[in-house]
DNA sequence: GGGATCTATTGATTTAGGTCAATATTCCGG
DNA sequence: CCGGAATATTGACCTAAATCAATAGATCCC
């Protein structure tokens, strides 16, 4: 069953395209100039790429691109936060992942010929973005071996990240799933406990971890009647990271 | 639960020893000359790789490498079959992929720094690999801008391909999810039916689709007495993929 | 080729978690 | 700040799949 109604019936219309040209010094670019894609390129470089590039306002619930459609941008996100879905062909809405500020997402199958986009990806709340030409940053590449071997690194990491997201769907019981989910989303592992906000509405996270809506509520009362986890909202406090391992054995 | 005794337990023995240098002028090296990663090279880029790679056989069961060892290499099957898997903190074991002749692997974590091999990787049968120094690689690509293309859109397809098993696995019941996995490994998809062969023992894609052996069973002898899948052994005979996906909705 | 050891199947039973339904809470625009 | 819509929680019930157990096939190895 579909957890909530999907983007697709909701937004039949355009995406991309109400868009504003960069000055090349705004604010916020900063973030974008540490990223590991970026970081590396000469003043220059990110001068011309920035140039290039287009600021996007999103309004909530407000689809950034489809599934299969051609791909000729890939994304930052300077505020806000999206999700990236797909539906399959009886319409299932399957949440794989969310992306907060400080994200680049849609690099994934863009050096594919033609490149389109693998899922859906759409805005939770009122987002921004900038979109970058991957032409331009792929002429880039071919400048600096160095530029290269960042993108590498950062496609690896990315294909490393999805594995372990794999790991964890294999778990076979969904309150252990949910677990080792909590301790993903605490900054140091399992080291020390600390508030973690949910990156997504409750009814998405259970989608994406493969239950029902009413089945991670109840294991979220449960674990918070036995103390283990301390609950406002979608902040989520975890006092004792280790204790919550031993549990889900 | 344990689906299987796992590897580490079997093989505390030191990996990665008897080794064969490579002439340059071997067979089965026109597989490897066709992949992806290596068919942009110029002739005197691959003759100078392979000559700093080395064979390596391996027997039913015995252990590549090590999930968090340092990587130096990644690899090419020439024959055999292998699969990657991780352990958690119970030592539970988690098959996640089976790589197949004409495959290249363990690639996707070796442009970390440090590099790790992210996962374990045992042979699942007699097997032999090449093994490649990824820093031979890495200085080759410095070389030609097109050879890192090349191994952008590999790494990009590679991420795109976790992003769809992570898709299957947020499937909720055990018989979608198996259709599914069916499915994917028909050669031109849902197009047209016929004979697909189960990469791995079913014990193992019954824990990669995180259902027990027994239900894997019970679901594949319910397809079969439905007339939608003929089994024999390993072998599945699909003839009409599209009222599978049908009755998995 | 025959015994030993993995691997797969089938049955009986239990339980986790899905489904349906009713209520409560939060979010958001006016 | 209010009211409606979306999201979340809780309860009762039921079904899919896990577990336990016993048997049957494969595969390996001497």
């Amino acid at each position: 069953m579909v957890a909530m109604q999907s983007a697709e019936t909701r937004y039949a219309k355009p995406v991309l395209v109400a868009t504003n040209k960069l000055t090349g010094d705004e604010s916020g670019l900063e973030a974008l100039r540490n990223h590991a894609l970026f970081n590396t390129l000469s003043g220059s470089d990110f001068q011309n790429l920035i140039l290039q590039s287009r600021r996007l306002r999103l309004g909530h619930h407000q689809l950034l691109y489809r599934q299969d459609m051609p791909a000729h941008h890939f994304f930052f996100v300077m505020s806000g936060r999206l999700r990236l879905y797909r539906l399959d062909s009886s319409g299932i809405d399957r949440t794989l992942d969310s992306i907060a500020p400080g994200d680049c997402f849609a690099e994934v199958m863009i050096y594919a010929d033609p490149a389109r986009y693998a899922c859906y990806a759409e805005a939770l709340k009122s987002s921004e973005v900038l979109m970058i030409p991957v032409k331009a940053y792929q002429e880039m590449l071919d400048k600096n071996s160095d530029y290269a071997h960042a993108a590498l690194r950062h496609y690896a990491q990315r294909a490393v990240s999805r594995f372990h997201d794999l790991e964890i769907m294999t778990v076979q019981n969904a309150r252990d799933r949910l677990i080792r989910y909590l301790i993903d989303l605490l900054p140091n592992g399992a080291a020390e406990g600390g508030e973690v906000e949910l990156p997504l509405p409750k009814c998405l996270v259970a989608s994406r971890l493969a239950m029902q809506p009413e089945t991670f509520s109840r294991i979220l009362a449960d674990l918070k009647s036995n103390g283990l986890v301390r609950v406002n909202r979608s902040k989520l406090f975890i006092s004792d990271p280790k204790r919550l391992i031993e549990i889900s054995q």
